[in-house]
RNA sequence: GCGCCCGUAGCUCAGUUGGAUAGAGCAACGGACUUCUAAUCCGUAGGUCACAGGUUCGAAUCCUGUCGGGCGUGCCA
């Protein structure tokens, strides 16, 4: 609905540049918003396009609106009428048919409502959540995996192609730690006493995997090596297995993905070494005092970082340089990155390693995400990774389930310090938000559930939207009509939250609505039209949810 | 020291590519269930948008500085 809006005032002013002759592009004009108004008394759009192409004229804003406002083409725009409001905003009131011609739109595209069906937007990748596989997720990582999720849904559901990846850091030093770490228990439940090292895994799902391990046949074959060669096959045990748990936890969680990358593949591929040769060639690294360096003279970093040690082994940030490399070869137009916020001092290496490789730095976006704040009973719960102390995911899920950490979850941006009140979470009142939308969603349902235990005839077919003249019906159509602006505004963003904050503030206007109005009315022309509106205001919430990764209970 | 993010009601947070009178939930207070689910609704109260300047028709939003919190600043990941 917007972007008709949008076309009729671009339209009026380019029409209104020719028939003054001014010589003035619309093009060079800065760029105008046409937004929803606030009140009903500003109508329904708004528009500040005179106030910010008055000054580039030279001419009154307020005088300016009038004469846009005259070029305007309404007929069968669905615009009623227009006025100049304040310094020279032009206010659009909108023919309540606009509202019930989208009501029957809904009612034929379904959970298509608001999407994009055919998939012409640019290939994308993104990639989230990424922890190394030492140990379980935690609930920082929760949070990634939601909004990396959801922004999948969110850019597939208005059209882009993407696809998902969980980059695996499955080789390194840490890796060499896990399998000692997995060696030294596994010794130790054969009776060895050792002393465990302190900088090692030592959290209990280690001595879980170690009495796993002794059953596996691998255990039989490293009794008799040597220690390096016993850690490698710990290692890789290791590695698999908790990759595996980080699996299941994920898909407890509603996140699956098309790829899991593997680290290792890019050092036995030969690419790593390739993308290295590159960089030596065109000149942007070099060795020094037996290092390899890439430098980072034209880039925002701060100074020029190691990619291969004077040992001869490749940093963290090579693999890096290596996978980005790789993503955007492949041809995506975009990559997005989501990241924990304590690794945002990696963002100018990152994005001056895709700049040496010839791409711009603006096809990589990374999204950082702030910490998670555990919190029960008011009480901060503090969390070490090291010392194994902390809280996964999993038991999060298990308290909380799956669907109210998500909203949760999704409830704040994510640049944004979140506190996740277990309690909160937990509580199955209007404290908790989820609820709230999923409420909505079961009430609908069950209006359609009874009339069919009732034996009342719910056929909505063919109905008289003339019925509909509540203000709430006109406040709830007006809501359903923004749902497509929400979605292409949040994926362009790339802000998920934005579709909670909508499902909150539509669950809060049918609360308030089913409150005061019976749907299943004597009245049969209401009734059929009523039926016909919270159909419509369900399919949403259920389309909604979808894309948030959140269930749609039918009864609760 | 330098860099990035944050600071909005008692609490948790929206609103930030400049727009009209800064919003919601919780908590507080007062009300509504013989009704399609009260996991709901209605009302009251609550603000120096951290602070100080600047930019302009207009600033929570942009710029500069100050204060406070988080994070980063490795030949760690």
């Amino acid at each position: 609905m917007k972007q008709t809006v949008r076309k009729i005032t671009q339209a009026a002013l380019e029409k209104l540049f020719q028939a003054d002759g001014i010589a003035v592009s619309v093009d060079d004009l800065p760029k105008f918003d046409i937004s929803r108004s606030k009140d009903v008394k500003f109508g329904d759009f708004a528009s500040n396009v005179a106030l910010v192409s008055g000054k580039e004229l030279g001419i009154k804003p307020r005088d300016l609106a009038v004469r846009i406002m005259e070029s305007m083409e309404l007929k069968s725009s669905g615009i009623s009428r227009c006025e100049i409001a304040g310094p020279g905003f032009i206010n659009f009131f909108l023919s309540p048919d606009v509202w019930r011609n989208n009501l029957y739109l809904i009612h034929s595209r379904k959970e298509q409502y608001g999407r994009s069906s055919e998939l012409s937007g640019p290939g994308i990748l993104v990639e989230f959540v990424s922890a190394n596989p030492t140990g379980p997720l935690h609930v920082g990582h929760g949070r990634g995996a939601a909004v990396g999720d959801s922004l999948v849904r969110l850019l597939r559901a208005t059209g882009s192609k993407v696809d998902s990846e969980y980059y695996v850091n499955d080789v390194g030093n840490q890796m060499n730690i896990l399998g000692r770490s997995l060696w030294f228990r596994f010794r130790e439940l054969q009776g060895e006493a050792l002393e465990f090292p302190e900088n090692h895994y030592q959290g209990e799902y280690m001595k879980q995997l170690a009495a796993e391990f002794a059953n596996s046949s691998e255990a039989e074959e490293i009794k008799d090596l040597d220690e390096s060669a016993a850690v490698r096959i710990t290692s890789r045990y290791a590695c698999q297995k908790i990759l595996e748990g980080i699996q299941d936890d994920l898909s407890m969680f509603g996140v699956t993905y098309d790829r899991y990358f593997s680290e290792r593949s890019l050092h036995e591929s030969g690419k790593l070494s390739e993308c290295l040769n590159e960089l030596k060639k065109s000149g942007k690294a070099e060795e020094r005092e037996g290092a390899l360096w890439f430098f980072m003279e034209d880039s925002q970093d701060e100074k020029d970082r190691v990619l291969v040690r004077a040992t001869g082994e490749p940093t963290y940030f090579a693999a890096d340089v290596a996978y980005h490399t790789d993503k955007m070869r492949r041809g995506y137009d975009l990559l997005v990155d989501i990241w924990g916020s304590d690794h945002h001092g990696y963002v100018p290496r990152v994005k001056a390693a895709i700049e040496a490789f010839g791409y711009s730095s603006d096809k990589l976006k990374v999204l950082l995400v702030q910490f998670v704040n555990l919190i029960r009973e008011g009480q901060k719960i503090s969390m070490s990774t090291r010392s194994g102390e902390f809280i996964t995911l999993r038991e999060v899920l298990e308290e909380v389930g799956a669907d109210a950490a998500r909203f949760f979850f999704l409830t704040k941006r994510c640049d944004s310090h979140l506190d996740f009140d277990l309690d909160l979470a937990k509580k199955q009142s209007s404290d908790n938000p989820v609820y709230y939308v999923q409420y909505a969603h079961a009430r609908i349902s069950s209006i359609f559930r009874i009339a069919q235990e009732k034996g009342i005839d719910a056929d909505y077919t063919d109905p008289d939207l003339e019925a509909l003249g509540l203000k709430e019906e006109l406040a709830l159509m007006k809501k359903l009509a923004d749902y497509p602006d929400v979605l292409n505004e949040a994926a362009q963003v790339l802000e998920p939250h934005r579709v909670t904050f909508y499902l909150l503030e539509l669950a809060e206007l049918f609360h308030s609505y089913y409150h005061d109005n019976k749907v299943l009315t004597e009245d049969d022309r209401i009734k059929k039209a009523r039926l016909y509106l919270v159909e419509a205001v369900r399919l949403v919430i259920a389309n909604g949810l979808s894309i948030l990764g959140v269930s749609a209970p039918e009864r609760m």
